[in-house]
DNA sequence: TATTGACCTGAAGTTAGGTTTAGGTATTAG
DNA sequence: CTAATACCTAAACCTAACTTCAGGTCAATA
């Protein structure tokens, strides 16, 4: 069993931000003594749960849903799995988008250490858009498709 | 030359949004013919360079730093150079983040899908946390490290 | 004894990134 | 002529996810 202060430095996330998912209902099987909270290796689970639907891009709102459904028991395994084949669709199409960001600021670098070695954009300009080297064309039409 | 509706459906982004960057700098080259933008293929590029930016994490007031950079020449290669370094390296942490978070899913993906098969959690639990099938455990082994 | 430190609450405040509203202009279609 | 479109502005509004504040409890330490 753990404080709110000693979960808070594990997790690295502000006591308040704790006692905010608190109230949101993300710990729906918290236990108190005479008021004060104890975390219990079910917390630190949840907690672990509720970072990963976070970074999925899941809202609290949602995550809360989920935690409800928990509790509901084993009536509800097909809606979670559900949930959690859409995220993971979610958080591929976003590992997409980044990777084409990626590929957008890889050409910026480039870009910008050319026009240091040269003093100007010029040479560059007369490359644009589909006479650059052929690794950086790639980059650069991959970010501009 | 385009009208802002035109950018609007080119981008796929609401009017009020790309009259927001205006008003937020983003666009300091912008032209207007009696009142109306007409943005020039320079916005377009610029358009690119603001989704790309914020995909990246950077804030809006950031990225008007950045075009003030470009307006003030060549004296700022090495600023601007560096800040695509920098966003190149947050997006990696990203990436990195993303992959754990996607273990995390996999993870329970499988959990549910097995949970369905059993009727229950019973036959998981006596797996945890470390005798779960060899690719199951990876997964759980990288979203609990 | 008193003060420090860790916990508690409800309510108000904050921030980013837009969006909506209310009112206006200018051009074109019927 | 008038009515629909597409543009414009300033200012108010919105939302999510926290954070801060003001005031309070309780246990251990100096």
């Amino acid at each position: 069993m753990y404080t709110i202060g000693q979960v808070s430095e594990m997790f690295n996330l502000p006591i308040s931000t704790l006692r905010y998912y608190d109230k949101e209902g993300l710990f729906p099987n918290l236990e108190r003594e005479s008021g004060i909270r104890k975390f219990s290796d079910d917390e630190m689970e949840a907690l672990r749960v509720i970072e990963c639907l976070k970074e999925s891009g899941l809202e609290i709102k949602d995550i809360k849903q989920f935690f409800e459904w928990v509790k509901a028991g084993s009536s509800t395994y097909e809606k979670r799995k559900e949930l959690f084949e859409l995220r993971k669709a979610a958080v591929e199409e976003e590992m997409k988008a980044l990777e084409k960001t990626l590929d957008m600021l890889k050409f910026k670098c480039w870009y910008y250490e050319k026009a240091m070695a040269d003093g100007n954009e010029d040479g560059i300009n007369a490359m644009l858009p589909d006479k650059l080297p052929p690794e950086i064309q790639k980059l650069y039409d991959s970010a501009h498709k």
